[in-house]
DNA sequence: CGCTGACCCTGACGGC
DNA sequence: TGCCGTCAGGGTCAGC
């Protein structure tokens, strides 16, 4: 589920009820996840206070006294405070329970989300190898342009690689690339320096969108407080195979690349 | 190095 | 009503 900005607004969401507290309890009820939660997590959190919540890509990064507890969502994963004592749920995996009453409870039905205990100076080949923010200054069309050269896979697999850039997942790759009038097909090495300039600008557009209307809800997507997101009213291919093009009314196309569905506009993106 | 496909897991949905 | 195949916002890994 989450992309970036479902991840971001998650983190705005837990940030303030988590900084300068102290976490008191962890309760682990299922450690079989992307990888298997350490069996010693409890017992490595526990007293330290979280001195702030960070993201890079999307993991979650919450920075204790002693170390970094990386949290990632996976597919279907939501992080949320609850009341302490409210009884879980189906899939509620993980509570890591903070000084005032304050309950940070891990949802995750398909288990592709991982939670990782850092500690200063260990290895992190998960984080080693990634690309650059896309909302950072070093993610532009020029860069774009220079990583592409000699590419002959499709630019939509290529801006959804994280080694290229981070974030982008299969919404709004799509939504970026209608709105640059890109073809998700197109080899991404045989692409012009003045379309991928449009291309990161659009990146950046959809993502920022996305964020200030707090993330993409489709089936059971929530931020840190609970709520939904309202960006899926704003899509405008994802998700609409066979409806009308928003632009031009032409019938959306549907194509597979690198097993994802990829919805686009015959006439808009070429 | 770049690219493809398998795989991890549960749930929703459509067809029969 | 139930069974079966397909698909879903993530990412890693093996193999060529």
């Amino acid at each position: 589920m989450p992309e970036l900005p479902e991840v971001e607004t998650t983190r705005r969401g837990i940030e303030p009820h988590c900084v300068d507290r102290r976490i008191e309890a962890v309760v682990v009820r299922q450690p079989a996840l992307r990888w298997p939660v350490p069996g010693d997590l409890a017992a490595q959190l526990h007293g330290q206070r979280v001195e702030a919540v960070e993201r890079r890509a999307k993991y979650l990064l919450l920075q204790l006294g002693d170390g970094t507890l990386m949290i990632h969502l996976g597919m279907s994963g939501s992080l949320r405070v609850v009341e302490p004592g409210l009884a879980p749920m189906t899939h509620d995996h993980i509570d890591i329970e903070l000084e005032g009453g304050i309950c940070l409870r891990f949802n995750d039905p398909r288990r592709f989300g991982s939670f990782h205990y850092l500690l200063p100076g260990a290895p992190t080949p998960l984080l080693d190898h990634l690309g650059p923010e896309p909302l950072s200054e070093a993610f532009d069309g020029a860069y774009l342009y220079r990583r592409s050269r000699g590419r002959r896979g499709a630019v939509k697999n290529f801006i959804m690689d994280g080694k290229v850039v981070v974030g982008v997942g299969n919404i709004y790759a799509s939504e970026a690339l209608f709105l640059s009038g890109i073809r998700p097909g197109r080899a991404a090495g045989r692409i012009s320096a003045a379309r991928y300039d449009a291309l990161a600008n659009n990146v950046k557009r959809v993502l920022t969108s996305a964020i200030e209307q707090g993330g993409t809800t489709l089936r059971d997507f929530v931020g840190g407080d609970g709520k939904p997101g309202y960006f899926a009213q704003k899509l405008l291919v994802y998700g609409r195979a066979g409806e009308p093009c928003r632009r031009c009314g032409a019938t959306l196309r549907e194509v597979r690349l690198g097993q994802r569905s990829s919805v686009y506009c015959i006439e808009c993106q070429r």
